[in-house]
DNA sequence: CCTTTTACTTGCAAAACGCAAGCTTACTGC
DNA sequence: GCAGTAAGCTTGCGTTTTGCAAGTAAAAGG
């Protein structure tokens, strides 16, 4: 997979669809949001990402520093991926698109159970 | 270029993201926030969006009513694309995502002098 | 051992994108 | 009234990105 990742402006609108604005990314970090953090979690939500593009999207959220990989050591024996506060900041965004979501598109539910923080 | 548009989940973020959640809509989103409305404006935005793709997108955001598009009658002899009061709704997550890049990615400038309402 | 589970990688076809050209319908100027 | 220009697209075509299935490697469990 590429990863040419430069930007076409410096619009912060631009700049950041260049980061997360494609079809995946947000469900990744709506995952993270609520608390999934293996590989396997994110891969069981219903919109059923291919292991190609979702093992793409968290190394390029990595290299971004919006989320971090804990390799498996200590207590837990598998990889866990989790939101730095960059990533968590995004909150804002995803809180707006669900908002708008539900507003606006019939037939949708939100199964989001948040956590806080 | 084709229109599938077949949604993934009853996720509001994920139905969302079906229909803005490309590289280029939101920054056509931008635009018409701006007060934009001709298709030559779109095409001079810094980010150069092709001519074809603006083309479709246009056509989608139509298609889903968030943008109406008045063919030059009256006084305009020019095509105008205005937003609906839907479209005009994705004002708060436009504002989240400027807000977010402005506050996380360096070089970014506000250009963005978004006329109210 | 043998099987599962996790976390990926690889190959390949299909879809989307990006670029340059071309085309059509006004107007504009002379 | 005919050439020139601008707006708004469409078309062709090569490149890039996706999507799907399969395969691989390491660790854990029985």
């Amino acid at each position: 997979m590429t990863r040419p990742s430069k930007r076409r402006s410096p619009c912060p609108v631009s700049c950041t669809l260049d980061l997360i604005g494609d079809k995946w990314t947000m469900l990744v970090i709506r995952d993270l949001m609520c608390g999934k953090s293996q590989f396997v979690e994110f891969c069981r939500s219903p919109e059923g990402i291919a292991t190609n593009i979702l093992a793409d999207r968290l190394q390029r959220l990595v290299e971004h520093g919006l989320v971090e990989k804990a390799a498996s050591d200590e207590e837990s024996r598998r990889d866990r991926y989790r939101l730095t506060a960059k990533g968590k900041s995004l909150r804002a965004v995803l809180d707006a698109i669900a908002h708008w979501g539900l507003a606006n598109i019939e037939g949708t539910e939100a199964r989001l159970k948040p956590k806080e923080g």
